[in-house]
DNA sequence: TTGGAATGTCAACAATGCTGACGTATTCTG
DNA sequence: CAGAATACGTCAGCATTGTTGACATTCCAA
């Protein structure tokens, strides 16, 4: 099969670009997210399945680590879940002392979620794992694959989750 | 990123941008991975609410679209699922005349899944909007960035999964 | 002071994973 | 041929994580 790249180059002799894009090809792309999915989360799943926890635990600790004083309120965009849903991973979260919440200063309403010492470390050994297969990932790769990847997949976000995207990249916390 | 320490320190105007780090471009890389994997279902989750179908009947109908005539075996290594739950959904679409089961020729034990007309219909529905944003996607991205994006996914796969999506990707482009 | 926003909680339900156990048909092997 | 192994289907039970809907509480803001 030929790259997208080898394809576009044998065709490409007017500036112009013909628009349109093989389905073989966009059929690889789908079946290399949901195959690179699938790697991207076994690692962080074997440690969380030990801990007695679930993704969606692995999920809110680590926005919560991301954006510190954060509200449940903007995890739940961030996630792009329901509060009841939320609700039930925070709580567990918080009985077992990985997660505090403190009312919110600005606004007395609100909570402020941080992750306590204990919460740090469950997510330091998750993040640990995703990034070591990460890093395997981009090292074999090269740099130029790792531009190439980022910038497709940012172009696949829907628009709100791009903003949330941006937002922690350039940010880092708000 | 701030540190935890600096969190609680930090006052309203305190916001300044933290120092590139490394580990900066792999937690993008994570991060990106979640909020386009989101991208990646959210048009075909639309239309499966519709029917009353859910993400595993979509990926069952793909992967025998993909592999027609394969039996339940080879369906239950490429989702990597058990075979209860692959059978649950597998029953489902049988029942509703998406999916056909033969028995097998070669041995009998083996039951042989192919679509009907239906099921072809159904996938082609779903596959023709997940297409459309992956086309659009790889578009918007250019052809490097695209083979970066395949490059690094196929880095990211289980070594097992990676021999399922060469294959996938070799034999159904011929 | 009142309306509405933010949050929490309870109940019910659905989709989709899992393990374990069992039955049947078929094929392979000694 | 007898027994082991394989492929498949199914039942039962359970966990995670998503959904709606309803309702109470707290508290900011007009």
């Amino acid at each position: 099969m030929l790259t997208y790249s080898e394809f576009r180059t044998m065709d490409d002799t007017s500036a112009k670009a013909p628009p349109y894009l093989a389905d073989d090809q966009l059929q690889q792309g789908i079946e290399a997210m949901f195959f690179a999915y699938r790697g991207f989360t076994a690692d962080p799943d074997r440690i969380l399945a030990e801990k007695g926890y679930g993704r969606a635990h692995h999920r809110a600790l680590h926005f919560i680590h991301r954006s510190p004083g954060t509200t449940v309120n903007n995890l739940l965009v961030t996630l792009g879940v329901t509060k009841q849903s939320l609700n039930r991973v925070l709580r567990t979260l918080i009985e077992d002392g990985l997660v505090h919440n403190a009312v919110g200063t600005r606004d007395r309403r609100e909570r402020l979620l941080t992750l306590t010492q204990a919460g740090i470390a469950l997510d330091k050994a998750l993040s640990d794992a995703q990034r070591a297969r990460m890093r395997a990932a981009f090292t074999a790769a090269g740099p130029d694959a790792v531009d190439g990847f980022r910038t497709v997949l940012e172009a696949m976000m829907d628009p709100d989750m791009r903003k949330q995207y941006k937002r922690l990249s350039e940010g880092g916390s708000k």
